[in-house]
DNA sequence: ACCCCGAATGAAACCGCTTACACGCCGGGT
DNA sequence: ACCCGGCGTGTAAGCGGTTTCATTCGGGGT
């Protein structure tokens, strides 16, 4: 056995060992109502003594609330998803929340495994491209109290987001600027995706200029798919300036494969990325890039869930928060900014 | 309001709309014992047209069990951790069962945090530098399951390592065989701390070599302290021939500054990390580092965690993964081996 | 000395589900 | 025809807390 078969003490066992009621345990431990100093001093002794811990379930069930906000990720890796992570645990647990996740992995049933994590929170947010569908999620909405972040929206419920195309827009203006005009765009721009927005925001920001993409590589976000996409443009003999990709690890990847065909980057082609994952401030030349909020964006959505719990409404406009250019070095501008490592 | 006023339905809606008793509902629900065919249609149905969500509290409080396993970590972002997660949940959730998050920040008050967490799920995993203590933890082995990763072992619990010493040992032997000799470490090895194990690994295989460490920088495993050692060894002209990095951040960061100082690397210095970060394949040269079975670790954590919910006996040895050192080129052999980009 | 009031506490009714136990029913063996 | 054994189902007792409501008690005001 791993741990000690004695039964484990129950909230009778302290008001017993204390000669107090159950009602006075449950309302010093709460801290909530008025309890005599002396009587406390009793109760907290015989906590200690019998090493008491309250079993979160019966509390729960008599309280009707889990303090538990469950949190459903896409089961991607990557500092993206861990930073929104650790935003959010942290923001909860500041108000005494726990966090359950689920990560909706596109092959398991989802939708059993949320219906079931609905069941044990009070509470949920659903990040991004996670496997739940906008049914679902409306089932569960009209149940428990539900947001959403960077992820499109449902009518009435609080919806989250980093801006995405108007800072792609501004990426491709700066672009521009330094004299780029064959631009092509890599990443897959599903619906109502962030890569959809960023792909908008270009093509916005070409239109404007009277162009458009030089191409459009519709692949998966991951590194084969960057490879794949340089040595397409050395062999084809594509002729490209620059190339905005969709995320840091298509970008790397096909910046490096490009340096190792013997491309020059940015000098014969410029290239940038999304998210400003660490390698982009490691690679020579360093990539430019845009820095998402991803902390602001899981603290907030701990913080306006918690409220939603607490029944306030919902807002009325989704919130989106300004995602930043990183300016270094791939783009080619020849005034690299900030972006150095911290000192 | 945020979600329908409607009182969630209970399963005692649901038993009365079939026409059965709630223990009918939850046999059939359960799947556990034998229901007619006819009796299971109606609940499933009543079910469906009440849109009933079990409540999980209740259902933990009459079985005994939440199905939910209890997972501590240091509130330390980067892909480590995440991977960690990721494969903890995957196999969690394989076997029905959720996972509840705690980030065992040093600041806040996590004893208190890590008694609530035990309150609510069937068994805990502390993970790595997470900032229970072995007097906590020992604590919470008496009411529950309980086990370690990458953490000082506690006498009669499951514990899990990735391999260290050997392989800091296997690294620093390579590093010899190519020639270099004034080798020098750099992370804080703190008493029972992974990095503490590489330190002895590489003290080990000097000191076979008949040598000893050239230097030993006691810094945090930050960015920002290896650009301070970088410089270090810069201005006051340490004599070095290699410096092995207690984590790839360090190592990143040293490197990237050694060569803006206009040091060759490797072949003035030869450098080397630890945990094969995204980055180690982009920059230039390559990093030599070291891969660790993340993904494996998270897997059997959960998967021996659960097992001791279940009433196994707890391992009578520790489980140690063995690492992988990626050959790069930074470490100066000559001859790198794999760890190229996938194509 | 009496009354009233508030503070501290206790009794007990839930919260919604699981499960031990009991029971009714039906079919096969004797 | 009778008995017995299972199967399918219902009854009801918890699981371990929270919270409402009532009760007790000690003073201060008049």
């Amino acid at each position: 056995m791993s741990q000690d078969s004695e039964r484990a003490a129950t909230i009778y066992a302290v008001a017993q060992r204390a000669g107090v009621s159950t009602a006075t345990v449950s309302r010093t431990l709460a801290g909530s109502a008025k309890v005599a100093p002396l009587t406390r001093e009793a109760v907290l002794e015989a906590v200690r003594a019998l090493n008491y811990l309250p079993d979160g379930a019966a509390r729960a069930l008599a309280g009707r609330r889990t303090h538990a906000l469950g949190l459903v990720l896409p089961d991607i890796v990557g500092p993206y998803y861990a930073t929104l992570l650790v935003a959010f645990e942290m923001t909860a647990s500041e108000r005494g929340l726990s966090v359950v996740i689920s990560l909706a992995g596109a092959g398991s049933t989802p939708d059993q495994a949320v219906r079931t994590l609905a069941g044990n929170v009070d509470g949920i947010a659903f990040m991004a491209r996670s496997a739940a569908d906008d049914e679902l999620i409306a089932e569960i909405a009209r149940r428990r109290p539900v947001l959403t972040a960077a992820r499109s929206r449902l009518p009435g419920r609080d919806a989250l987001f980093a801006e995405n195309r108007e800072t792609a827009a501004q990426l491709t203006r700066h672009l521009l600027e330094a004299g780029h005009r064959r631009i092509a765009f890599v990443g897959r721009p599903e619906p109502h995706s962030d890569v959809g927005a960023r792909l908008r925001g270009v093509k916005a920001a070409l239109e404007e200029a009277g162009l458009e993409p030089a191409a459009v590589f519709e692949v998966d976000s991951v590194e084969a798919e960057g490879l794949a996409v340089a040595r397409r443009i050395v062999a084809e003999e594509i002729a490209l300036d620059a190339v905005i990709c969709g995320n840091d690890e298509l970008a790397l990847a096909l910046m490096h494969e490009l340096q190792d065909l013997g491309v020059d980057v940015p000098g014969q082609i410029a290239v940038t990325g999304w998210d400003d994952v660490l390698a982009a401030r490691y690679v020579r030349p360093g990539l430019t890039t845009v820095a998402q909020p991803v902390q602001e964006l899981g603290a907030l959505a701990a913080r306006r869930l918690a409220a939603l719990i607490d029944g306030e409404a919902p807002l009325e406009e989704p919130v989106v928060l300004p995602s930043r250019i990183v300016h270094r070095a791939t783009c080619g501008c020849g005034t690299p900014g900030e972006g150095e490592i911290l000192a």
